[in-house]
DNA sequence: TTTTAGTATGTTATACTATAACAATAGAAA
DNA sequence: TTTCTATTGTTATAGTATAACATACTAAAA
């Protein structure tokens, strides 16, 4: 470890793997956008239940598998007699429109270089973020610690970039993988 | 500019705008391929001059067009009677597998998060760099200073994380498009 | 030189990711 | 209720990338 790690570790905020209540982000989610007037349809709930119940980044292609799965059994709840219907289709702009939605309230993040999405560890207002991709165990731990801050600082103050989107994205080893 | 830009400045890495002579890089890369012992091939030297004659991020798309019109002409050159023949058809793979192999020898960079391709500003042993992308004028500053080593050696030395592959690019407006 | 092995490229097909454009529906406000 | 807006459905298609196999080229071995 470095000598710089007792004042970086504790600002590493948050593993992905950490454990949380999935209902209790639904909720919350829930109230926030009610303070922010936007609408937490259920489509949305579903598809940010769905990114929150996966162990692992969820590409928008499994979101489609999962709901139209999910309806299916909706249905079939509904009306048990009427058994083996066809699937419910799901097309791609019903998630990457939620997807959108969910970004834009900074419940989720998206990892570009992998095509998928996680949850956010600590959901609030737009904030930049790296994140480490684990390519044997799939888990990703978020990070906003100094060093990330640095690096925009370095672009804004020192380069005089004007940074308005950020892909940080280390793909590698996790410590438990090696 | 922050305080430290005095010992950040210097080691920004080179901006992408910097002026080269695409000959002189033609020639280095046949020399570096050559004690390499990879073989510079006539296709992977198109596709390198291609990349480098771009005065932005190209995609692979784009070099797939451009190879057939190059290939269109070479043909013309040779039999210059025979005009009006039908456009050389180039299929993607041959285009990604000579992107795979100008990256592997360090010659391009990949932007992930725009699915397009820039000369490496300084074509050496793999180096971890970090990309301004300009959305407005289209350039790329490449920088491999300071805050970008901090961020690889938090990842691997604070978190205990291996560090494979990084993607780490900023979108936005470089000073002169603000 | 010819053969051979390995590398590189050509070719066809297809998988995967994402969005445009317009129709239908639902929810909130007038 | 009516109207307006946001959301979702639907169809089609754009854009990015790779699998699998055939062919051609190059350099080294026989």
């Amino acid at each position: 470890m470095s000598t710089h790690s007792s004042i970086c570790s504790h600002l590493l905020d948050v593993q992905y793997f950490t454990p949380f209540d999935v209902n209790e982000r639904l909720i919350a989610a829930k109230e926030q956008c009610r303070l922010n007037g936007a609408r937490f349809t259920l489509l949305r709930q579903q598809i940010y239940q769905l990114v929150l119940e996966a162990n692992k980044p969820v590409g928008a292609y499994d979101l489609i598998t999962q709901l139209q799965q999910m309806r299916l059994s909706e249905s079939e709840a509904a009306s048990p007699k009427l058994s083996n219907q066809t699937p419910k289709n799901v097309a791609p702009p019903t998630v990457y429109r939620s997807l959108e939605f969910l970004l834009s309230e900074g419940l989720i993040h998206q990892l570009t270089s992998i095509n998928a999405y996680v949850p956010c560890c600590h959901p609030r207002a737009q904030h930049t973020a790296a994140f480490l991709i684990c390519a044997q165990c799939q888990r990703v731990q978020e990070c906003s610690s100094v060093p990330v801050q640095e690096m925009m600082s370095f672009a804004e103050e020192d380069v005089g970039f004007l940074v308005e989107r950020s892909v940080i994205e280390l793909s590698g080893l996790c410590q438990a993988c090696q």
